[in-house]
This record gives structure tokens, sequence and C-alpha cells, in this order.
DNA sequence: GGTTAAAAATGATCAAGATCAGCTTTTCAT
DNA sequence: ATGAAAAGCTGATCTTGATCATTTTTAACC
């Protein structure tokens, strides 16, 4: 407690409440969202447990969806970073990236109903801390860029692909593949795994060549 | 109306009173949707307007989620036959391709906003017009399936290849990317059909090989 | 220490989605 | 034609998310 109270003392007292009542909000969220699902969780609970008023919520978060997301953006930062050391680079690529999205799959599946309505919530992007969140989803692809650009150095993805374009595509997959799995209540986190991984296999092998356009046409062999 | 007639009266009242009914609905949603965007539109409104009782709304979607379904659910299948028509088999398969997904383009940046929302609230598999929607999504996932398999009798496609897994790969980067092109209230088709076919391109290359696993490392090349 | 302005919190109030007990219309067997 | 059962419709009522005028708390200044 000393450690931070010189920094509680300068940030002030009107500052230091905001923050506590946050940690009670995100608490009193997570604890009725987790019980009752989002539809059900009534903001008015959530507010009762939080030990504030109705109104307040609204201070912190632009409505029930934002405070859905509130759960998740404190966490997703670390995330990211935890994901991004977890990758070897002494493995083939496809291993890196299935390594990298494993760590997402673990945090994401701790709470499979509340992770996907936070995914399809995310789309509003209206809302305090939905901005945030976007910001970290950029981050994070940026991360996987950084990746293809040393795959790039390394001669295993062609030199004439823009790393930004593979990054969007493997993690366009993840995120159509992780809402699959997570709409499960006891998600299958290695069989979608699984699967991930069989499509990065067919995109990486897409990486190795430079892009250059493929012209044969189907029509040469009759329908069968 | 002769030519339906016999129908209607074999059909009984009842059948067509609600087949009348759902016609009204259906319009009178589009128009509240359109003029005001989903979040704004009331069911009230939308039921004064098909002169229907509030109440009966809910006996024909099962909420205002739903509703929005409506709109697209009787469209979707002949979309999807459209866009397989337009297919041309003498062309390369990244052509073939986006050449199918510019007809589902076309139709839904006509109504941008409503469009997005549709995409993301379908993902609530709940609701009677909802599952009707999926199936729908599943049957244009085959007809990507059946133009792989194609490709593969042409050779250019490997045989190892399961046509369900490139199909399910193409159709989730369309999802993402079409998404986000509707974001906007004009939205860039050009641009956007630009973006899927580049990520086709690299898709396609991958299809190409038998997936045989890529066992090159990063390491061998120290970070620039 | 007292005064004042800004920031934050509050909860009564409103608007809108969903429900369901009761009512009306349709069908069909006699 | 008649009665009864099934199907369909209705809107008052209940919940709940969101707003905002008012009140309370904090900080800054003399």
């Amino acid at each position: 407690m000393p450690a931070n109270a010189a920094a509680i003392l300068q940030m002030g007292r009107r500052e230091t409440n905001k923050q506590e009542k946050l940690v009670r909000i995100r608490r009193a969220a997570r604890e009725v969202f987790l019980r009752n699902g989002f539809e059900a969780a009534t903001v008015r609970d959530i507010a009762a447990r939080a030990d504030v008023a109705f109104g307040t919520l609204f201070l912190y978060a632009k409505d029930k969806r934002d405070l859905l997301l509130l759960l998740f953006d404190d966490e997703l930062d670390a995330l990211t970073e935890r994901a991004t050391r977890r990758v070897n680079p002494e493995r083939p690529l496809v291993d890196q990236l299935v390594g990298f999205f494993t760590e997402f799959y673990r945090f994401l599946s701790k709470t499979p109903r509340l992770s996907r309505q936070m995914m399809t919530e995310i789309t509003f992007t209206d809302g305090m801390v939905a901005q945030r969140i976007w910001a970290g989803v950029q981050k994070t692809e940026r991360r996987l860029a950084d990746m293809i650009v040393e795959a790039q150095q390394a001669g295993i993805v062609a030199a004439g692909v823009r790393p930004e374009l593979a990054a969007h595509i493997l993690f366009s997959l993840y995120r159509t593949e992780i809402r699959f799995c997570l709409a499960a209540d006891r998600p299958d986190i290695e069989g979608s795994l699984g699967n991930l991984r069989q499509q990065f296999e067919i995109v990486c092998a897409g990486l190795q060549r430079s892009p250059e356009r493929i012209r044969a046409t189907t029509k040469t062999l009759p329908r069968s």
C-alpha cells in the first residue's frame, strides 16, 4: 500500500474514487454477466452490486454493450503480449501462428458465451470501451504482420506478399473459427485449433509463392 | 389473379390471411428500418404501418432482430442462384470466385447499414427467420465447394484439398471483408472486391499445392 | 476557513421490446 | 346450419435500458 500511496495522493481524491468505482463496476458486471448471460443480466443488478446508482454506470460505459466490453478491455493487451512471447521462431510458420492464437483460445474459452457475445458486440464501434478494444485488435494484427516480415526474411514467405494482407487473412480466419467454436457451452478448443491449422496450412502454402496471377481455367474438363 | 386464385382457394382463408399479413409486415418493416435504421426503428411503428396489432408481429418474427432478418430471408436464396449462374468456368478460378461474390456485394450494398446489421444479428441462431437464413448460408458454402471440386478436376486445385475446407476459407474471408465494406454509408464496392481478390489470389495459390506440411522455420535469419 | 465553480453521482422518468390472458375468426364434423 | 375446438389476433401490462434535471462532492482560489 505505501508503494502506490504517493501515486494515489498525488492523483487526488476525485481520480481515486473514479478508479475504485471502475473496479467495483467491472467486478459486479463480471459477476452478473457470468451468472445470467448478457441478455438476462440487468444493468440495475450490476449497479446494485457495484454499490453505485443506476445512472452512474453510464458514466463508465456508454451502454449495456459497452459494460460487457469493459470485462475484456483491460486483459486483451496483456493477452497479445503473452501470445507474442509464446511464438517460437524455431518452429514452422504454421506452428508459430497456431501457437500465437492458442493463447487467445485459452483466454476466450474461459467464458465462452460472454466471449462470443463480446466479439459480436464489438462490431458497433461507438462506445468508449469499444474504441479501446479496436485499438488492441489492430495492434494484434500488426504483431502478425511482424511475424510475416520475419518469415519473408527467412525466405518462407514470398517477398512480393504484403505483410498486412497476410496478417489480415490469418486474423480473419481466426475470428470466424473461434466464434464458431465459442458457440458451444463446452467448446472443443483442440478441435477448433485443428481446423484453424488446416486453414493456415493452405494459406501458408499460398504465401510461399510470389503473388503472380494464376491463369488456368476450369473449363478444360467437362463435368463428371 | 385467376392464375393463383385456385391455389388461394384450396389454401383456405386462414392461410391466405397469414400470407397477406406476412407481406404487409415485411413491407412495413422494410420502410421503417430503411427510414430510421435498426436501433431507432420501433416495432410499434412497424405494426401500425402493417396494420396489425403490436402483438401480432411476434407471431411472425421472434423479436425485433428476427423482424430485420425477415427482409433478407426471401431474397437470399434467389441471390445464391444468381451468383452461381454468374460464374464463368472459362475464367481463372480467382475470377470465378470474385464474380460469385460480386453478386452478393451488389445486393447487400443496396442497404449497407441494414445489411451489416443483418450480418451481425444473424449470429444469434434462435429465432425462426434466423434458422432459415443459416440454411441458406450453408447452401452457399456448398456451392463454393462444388466450384472447388470442378477446379480439382481441372487440376488447378490439388487433389488432397478438402473442398469444404477451401469453401470455408473463402466464405470466411468474404464475410469479414464485406462487413468492413458495409460499415461505410457509401461503401466502396470495387475497392473491397479488389481486397478480396488479393486475398483469394493467395489462397488459390495455396490450393494449387497438395497440403503437405511446410517445415521451414523462421529462425535462420537474425532480426534485421 | 470560506466561497465558488467544475466534476461527478443520483434516481425519477420516459420510451420501447416482449409477454400472455382473453377475445375473435376459421374450420370441420355432425 | 350449428356447435365446438383449433388457430390466430389483440393490446394492456410488465421489464428494462437509457436520459437528464437536480443534488452532492471535490478542487482551486483568496
